[in-house]
DNA sequence: ATGCCCGGAACGTCCGGA
């Protein structure tokens, strides 16, 4: 089975772009972000008549997750625990396929002498907690989606340009990083361990898309049960040239079933 | 140089994005 994960910026705008993504790899379980929509003005019947259930989380103007899958979809939690007062629609998890999976929208946390990088620091630690208890469960895992983080300075174009970044922040990484460590297996770099140039983003502005001047800061984490599955995952560049394009472009993963392919002893 | 481009909200121009 296959999961993809696309920050769309708009869903609206993007409508086209994402029912033609669909079409042209099937995945089972697509993870969208930035839907900058409310619930109301999703477009489900489209999705839906593509073949795809929706769990959405939407939001006017900013934000905005959402989880579309071929199979059902069940027991569907809507925002990050730990924080009553946050209203930013930045998280979505749903078990579907037998798997519990999540899309979720980090916080970007620029400019880093703002409140907005304490409040990525703050959602990072609240995902660090809510991913122990889910790992607890035993449930297998999937947190998908952009983490506005660049792990380390093989994952973007221009490490020392960004060096003071939120999104490379050593209080970012250390915050991944800890994630990861809880157990989770990072899908890209795991099957692409030397792999340089491999960018998930690439702004809109001073010709970065031509120019190659990317980032990967969108990432699939995969519980141990999931990582035994995993057979491939890599980037999809070809959104990111379409006219009218995202400024993200999808990451997939391939799952086996799960039934050992070896003779047991 | 925190702007270059883009989407949203709104109707002039700013905010947020990364």
């Amino acid at each position: 089975m296959k999961i993809a994960t696309w920050n769309v910026n708009s869903i609206k705008v993007r409508l086209p772009h994402v029912l033609e993504y669909l079409r042209e790899t099937a995945p089972d379980v697509m993870l969208l972000q930035e839907l900058k929509a409310v619930n109301e003005a999703f477009p489900e019947s489209e999705i839906g008549d593509a073949g795809y259930n929706c769990a959405v989380l939407g939001q006017r103007t900013y934000n905005g997750v959402a989880v579309l899958s071929k199979h059902p979809l069940d027991d569907v939690l809507r925002g990050l625990p730990g924080d009553n007062t946050d209203t930013q629609a930045r998280y979505v998890e749903v078990e579907t396929a037998g798997l519990r999976i999540a899309s979720l929208y980090l916080p970007n946390g620029n400019p880093v002498d703002s409140d907005k990088f304490p409040y990525k620091l703050g959602w990072m630690d609240r995902l660090i907690a809510h991913t122990e208890e889910l790992l607890e469960t035993g449930s297998p895992l999937v947190l998908g989606g952009d983490y506005n983080i660049c792990p380390t300075a093989a994952d973007l174009h221009d490490p020392e340009a960004y060096a003071n970044d939120a999104l490379c922040r050593p209080e970012s990484r250390s915050r991944y990083r800890t994630l990861v460590n809880l157990g989770l297996t990072e899908a890209f770099r795991a099957l692409h361990p030397d792999e340089t140039g491999a960018y998930t983003y690439w702004g809109y502005q001073a010709g970065a898309w031509r120019k190659d001047h990317g980032l990967r800061i969108d990432h699939l984490l995969l519980s141990p049960a999931v990582a035994d599955r995993l057979v491939a995952c890599d980037i999809d560049k070809k959104p990111r040239g379409q006219t009218q394009a995202s400024d993200h472009t999808p990451v997939w993963c391939e799952l086996n079933s799960g039934e050992r392919e070896d003779t047991p002893w």
